[in-house]
DNA sequence: AGGATAGCCTGCGGGC
DNA sequence: TGCCCGCAGGCTATCC
């Protein structure tokens, strides 16, 4: 359910628990949901998930992001990263919270801190489209997976968008939605930026001038900022790791607005399937 | 080899 | 009040 400002917000609200907190016990109660990975000669190879991969007797070090994907960095140099794919949640639980036990697939008990109240680390994932990797090193897991992701969507520059939108005809949605391309962008904020930048999701890649590349790449961090802000857009089940609903999608000028008006020159708003994805654009605003 | 499509899962809201 | 259908913020495997 995420895109790029949710995931932030949830590594932003997940900061303060767990930074400087060791790990007592780490639970997988599903363990098709993780992959464990250790470096030989020739690459990685898939290995057990053991506990300590888990980051448990791990001091957390920090929470980095890029792109969907988190990173829990521990100190002994290991790193777990969570991918919360359509429904994934990553939640702060204390006495006080009310979760859904239900499809809670790992688990993380911290070590007691007189200066912080109790809680622990629960990763929920009904349609487990998320998961989690674990790696012996951050160089690791960029080697081995982050390496495949374009340039995280907040940093965005134009040269690197044209780079890596290269020569293809695809239609320019679909491109935004490629990780490979651009990391972060799904399908709110691309049809966001498309928007933004008054750019049809229809168009070939190819066909699009320096002008338009230039003010999409402007448009995404655009659109980005302000929702990360607000707390993410809310449409079904997302929250923070304190549980709190994002309060961004009233501000959505285009996404789930299909037959409305276009909040610029009050045209319907068409609607349809670009790039396998619903898509929303104004065809006398977007060209 | 790039690009389009089906498929993975569960939950929920709308229409009957 | 059910029940069935369609649809959902992501990504991949597989075809052409």
């Amino acid at each position: 359910m995420p895109e790029l400002p949710e995931v932030e917000r949830v590594r932003l609200t997940l900061t303060p628990h767990l930074v400087g907190r060791t790990i007592k016990r780490a639970m997988l109660h599903r363990a098709d949901i993780c992959e464990s990975f250790s470096r030989t000669s020739a690459g990685f190879k898939k290995v057990r998930t053991t506990p300590a991969a888990l980051l448990e007797g791990d001091t957390v070090e920090t929470l980095l992001r890029h792109g969907k994907q988190i990173a829990i960095i521990g100190d002994s140099g290991r790193v777990l990263c969570v991918h919360l794919g359509m429904s994934g949640q990553l939640r702060w639980k204390t006495e006080g919270t009310e979760i859904k036990a239900t499809h809670t697939h790992a688990e993380w008990v911290p070590a007691p801190d007189l200066r912080r109240p109790e809680g622990r680390l629960i990763f929920r994932d009904p349609r487990r489209f998320g998961g989690l990797w674990t790696f012996d090193s951050l160089a690791d897991l960029r080697e081995a997976r982050w390496n495949t992701l374009g340039p995280d969507a907040l940093a965005i520059r134009a040269e690197t968008l044209k780079e890596g939108l290269g020569k293809s005809t695809r239609v320019i949605k679909a491109a935004l939605l490629d990780q490979t391309v651009i990391a972060g962008v799904g399908n709110i904020y691309a049809d966001e930026a498309l928007f933004l930048s008054a750019i049809r999701p229809t168009r070939r890649v190819n066909r699009l001038t320096a002008a338009e590349v230039r003010r999409l790449a402007a448009a995404i961090p655009e659109v980005l900022h302000p929702s990360i802000e607000t707390g993410g857009t809310t449409l079904r089940d997302y929250v923070d790791a304190n549980g709190e609903k994002g309060k961004g999608s009233e501000r959505n000028a285009v996404y789930g607005r299909g037959g409305l008006p276009c909040l610029r020159c009050g045209k319907r708003l068409r609607q349809a399937i670009v790039g396998g994805r619903t898509t929303v654009w104004c065809a006398t605003c977007q060209r």
